[in-house]
DNA sequence: AGCAGATCAAGAAAAAAGGTTGATGTAGTT
DNA sequence: AACTACATCAACCTTTTTTCTTGATCTGCT
């Protein structure tokens, strides 16, 4: 419970609205911290996401286990990056997703019910929440449109220009199964590029 | 779901009560079979833990993470046992324990609700749930006394003695937690045993 | 036929888990 | 004061698991 992650978590919100002094004292305890260890889940399925965590430090995976057992991945989430399971946390439904640390990391927790309360209470927060969810959402319009008219080597190129630490961060089958393509192909991609930078 | 499992079970629990054919199909029918590979959790803190699992094949481990973070196990189950937090399936409050497979493992798991109603339905089957609960209890209550009473070394020479299965099954730092002393001291114990016997 | 990419299999490399050993420390006996 | 029964720490080794790489072969387009 250092001090510090909660002064992390208000910086960044400050981005999007500026806080009175009270008010940042009032968004911060809403908050919990939690510390994870690598490969723990955060959410499984069938279980409701009560929480919506920021990331304070560490690096998390959203996937999807298909019928098949085809592994998708979703979402990354590091410094500054909130995860859960949009739709279990919203609807408070059971989650279909999985969220595991890929590696040890602290998070900043709020429970589903407290941030209603916060909403309800504060014109400003109730704005807060909304900009964080409409450029969540303009972020996954361009990756789709993106990803539709792109190859394989375009969709890498294009991840690790725009994300570099993720890029370097996460394990690769992990970022091959976000960007959609095997991982065996995605390893002979980042080979050509090596090779054709010497 | 072979029929193979369920018949386990059902042998297992005519050691107990004797059942017609209709009262084993019933009880078998209850539960789900559910395969579980090493490392994966089937209950976790703040969870609640909504099944009890009979291991079919396969062995796991329920322990405590403390708050200095301190691990203790509180159980093993292989073949033929029972995993749960039982506090948090009894209450069906959110548990506070891990349980998680030490290999790939098969397990049969019935609900709450429905295991509920089972025994609200029939006076064997609540009988037999009396037992296997009794036979837990004082179970733990040999293991107390045992604990308070012996050394290290008594310890696992017990343990190893009761349970010759377990003892070469289960990972030395899980056993050394569960007796209660440190992976290093239980090395040099068995160590020493080894040598004092060749 | 040629390209973008999948799948399979075999290994190599890297990381993690599990176990051992020696050194040193400590609380409670004798 | 020495002894017993352990703990803790650190270094190191071994084994297992995970992750990545590479070649070979296959498939569905265009």
């Amino acid at each position: 419970m250092q001090p510090n992650s909660k002064t992390q978590l208000i910086n960044y919100v400050q981005n999007f609205v500026s806080l009175e002094d009270d008010e940042a004292q009032q968004f911060a305890t809403a908050f919990e911290e939690v510390k994870v260890k690598k490969r723990q889940f955060i959410v499984q399925p069938n279980f409701t996401n009560k929480h919506r965590s920021f990331v304070v430090k560490g690096a998390f995976r959203t996937y999807a286990i298909t019928n098949e057992g085809q592994d998708h991945t979703l979402q990354f989430a590091i410094e500054n990056w909130w995860a859960s399971d949009f739709n279990s946390y919203i609807y408070q439904h059971p989650a279909t997703l999985f969220i595991v640390a890929l590696e040890d990391s602290t998070i900043l927790q709020i429970e589903y019910e407290k941030e209603q309360e916060l909403k309800k209470n504060s014109h400003k927060f109730e704005t807060f929440f909304r900009i964080i969810a409409e450029k969540g959402l303009a972020f996954e319009h361009r990756r789709i449109l993106f990803n539709l008219t792109h190859d394989a080597e375009a969709r890498y190129e294009n991840f690790s220009l725009n994300f570099p630490n993720f890029a370097n961060r996460v394990p690769q089958y992990a970022l091959a199964s976000y960007l959609g393509m095997s991982t065996e192909f995605l390893s002979r991609i980042r080979n050509k590029r090596a090779r054709a930078k010497s």
